[in-house]
DNA sequence: TGACTAATACGACAACTTGTCGTACTATTA
DNA sequence: TAATAGTACGACAAGTTGTCGTATTAGTCA
């Protein structure tokens, strides 16, 4: 499965995760191109086909006019992003990236909180093998 | 200045960074083309051209064989790449990714350790508006 | 049913990027 | 001054990306 969403693919994947149910096509060209010329049908189709072969995208065929969803969870996606850049920069540890953050105080004192909560509750609890 | 870091450029960048001293051209050359073509002096001053260009390098004109050096650090790059990822992909906040990672215990305990003493000492100290 | 509309499938391509090479020019050295 | 090694950069093939257009298929309705 390839790893990268270019900027137009982005947008439509973006969509997905924003969008509770799935989309059709002509939904999601009516979004990204609210002008909606004609030939903008086959843009889509076509980036819709390159995010299916790329796995980012769930299409279901049953009806003949296709129902598209996000076959990974805009988490998931950030997660992944998140750990090429560690092993790519930091041999795969984290800590210097979230060293640095905090240094430079670009994480809130709020957000500081909250992961500290999730630490904590996740040092105490879910031990399991 | 260009926030992008291309295959080649990455590979010129992390030998800069892995570096204590500035570099020569040839050093560089010798490094990631051991079997050193004549061609490839014009690959890596190519290279450094365009890193210099973009602002990752610094380039000392002073003789007339120049040393490069890295203009920014790669814990500088990796935040920004960071602070990129975040931006695009959770509206700038880092919390979810980070929120993800502690999920998937992707970060080892270590890290949290660390992190948490980071966490803790800015806390206390220095919260200077 | 046959004409029409809308959907899917995908080839093609221009614009851009990237890695590489080669050539021109300059400085240093023997 | 000839040879060597460096810098500067134009050029280009290969790959990527966004887009369009055309072919084909599937519903729709007078």
């Amino acid at each position: 499965m390839n790893t990268h969403l270019t900027n137009a693919e982005f947008s439509v994947m973006d969509l997905l995760w924003n969008s509770k149910d799935r989309l059709t096509a002509r939904r999601i060209r009516e979004a990204l191109y609210p002008d909606a010329s004609k030939s903008q049908h086959g843009t889509v189709q076509r980036l819709l086909q390159r995010l299916e072969e790329k796995g980012f995208v769930e299409r279901d065929r049953e009806l003949s006019i296709h129902f598209f969803s996000a076959a990974i969870s805009r988490q998931n996606y950030a997660g992944r992003q998140l750990e090429l850049l560690a092993e790519k920069l930091t041999a795969g540890s984290f800590t210097p990236l979230l060293t640095h953050l905090v240094d430079q105080k670009k994480i809130s004192s709020d957000e500081i909180d909250q992961i500290r909560a999730q630490l904590n509750e996740q040092e105490s609890g879910g031990d399991r093998p």
